[in-house]
DNA sequence: CAATAATTATCTATTATAGAAACAAAAAAT
DNA sequence: ATTTTTTGTTTCTATAATAGATAATTATTG
């Protein structure tokens, strides 16, 4: 039961309210968001400035600040920027919603989407959003990947013997999602990531999955190494 | 004399650490280096990781996390919306296109644009198109804002003494390019910014100089600090 | 299998923080 | 012009949260 701490909670989540505020937020609004003493808002403010993690423009409202380029810049820095382009063409060859996933802990987080233009309808996936590694196409995809373990469902197993993962309204009703896992990631940087699509239930799953193979092996190389 | 919190302070301060150890950083070199007990650091590293800013690899090193990402992808609409107005003012006075590059390792990239709204034929700089710092008015420009080394190139330390670099046909034959750099960015945020123009051969390049230097300042300001 | 390192859990003194309150300054409204 | 509201600082104190130690537990490694 490792415990956190809550002053450093409570910025993290400050700068999460930031950066959902794209017309920025004041402060005063911040510290009701926070549920916090605005004497407290200021504070945390105050500190992630420091930081360059936040600034105030002239009217005071708060956004993200400068520093969170140089983060990211040091955050896989090729992965992101390459990707796009390639995940906007698999979107196209599937029509559906392309991504990628990158394993945390004992979950796995979308950061990369890319939607099909065409289509009436199509499955929205929200960068950012989280779940555990053993549901969902991605986190199984990020299992198989890892080494055989005795403890391995048998769709993990499956999926790695069949070299993707192929799931049906394990995250959402009526939504299929297939995914792979993308190699050399990990022996690198430690990090682990998977690409995939999800759509409704009239994915073509066979092309679907042929796609996405693709994809990997291409993100692979242009990644390098 | 507004007061910051420690215990933020000290959390973002391990986000700065393991951000600058790309080989990943264990939890008992990151106590050294903040200087605090042990039992501290993995409180820290708890909560970062709750955030998904920090994540831990197999071997148990830490490693920056997906959630940067998502704070990046809301950093730049926020800088856009800022910095949109002011670049569309500068494209209209200089009749040229402008933009704002941003350094990312050896290169630099683009990530806003605004095109001028007369004129017959206007240049097209597509965000996202990145270049080597060493070459083009952009790159240069980043390079002159840097403190000067022996292995600046002549471009370079003459756009340090300029205030300006100017080039011709180096990215493109028949292009010319104004930029320089936007001070204050760099020092505290680690982000390194320039704000140019682009245009074909007929550029009022006197005029561009000189709203492209008015729009740094401004820029400067906007973004902070 | 010992020995070392990594991790988690428990505990208490004390410090850092929370939150209030009071105050000044600037905006907004009257 | 003068209230009223909002915004930003400062000071203060109770207390809760944190720091830091110690110890117990679990992995790793030679």
């Amino acid at each position: 039961m490792s415990s956190t701490l809550q002053t450093l909670d409570r910025g993290l989540l400050a700068l999460k309210i930031v950066s959902e505020h794209n017309e920025g937020i004041s402060i005063a609004k911040l510290a009701e968001e926070l549920e916090v003493h605005r004497t407290i808002a200021y504070r945390i403010v105050a500190t992630l400035e420091s930081h360059a993690l936040l600034t105030r423009t002239q009217g005071g409202t708060l956004r993200l600040g400068a520093g969170i380029t140089l983060l990211a810049s040091r955050f896989e820095p090729q992965l992101h920027t390459v990707a796009l382009p390639l995940l906007k063409t698999l979107a196209k060859a599937t029509r559906a919603t392309a991504f990628i996933s990158l394993a945390q802990g004992e979950e796995c987080m979308v950061t990369l989407v890319a939607e099909p233009e065409e289509g009436m309808l199509r499955v929205g996936y929200r960068v950012g959003s989280r779940h555990p590694l053993t549901q969902g196409a991605a986190g199984i995809a990020i299992l198989a990947g890892r080494a055989p373990k005795e403890e391995d469902s048998p769709e993990v197993k499956q999926a790695r013997a069949d070299g993707y993962s192929l799931t049906r309204g394990q995250l959402q009703r009526g939504a299929v999602g297939v995914a792979t896992h993308i190699p050399t990631t990990q022996s690198r940087s430690g990090m682990e990531a998977c690409v995939g699509v999800v759509a409704m239930d009239d994915l073509d799953s066979e092309r679907a999955i042929r796609e996405v193979k693709i994809s990997a092996i291409q993100l692979a190389e242009l990644i390098g190494q």
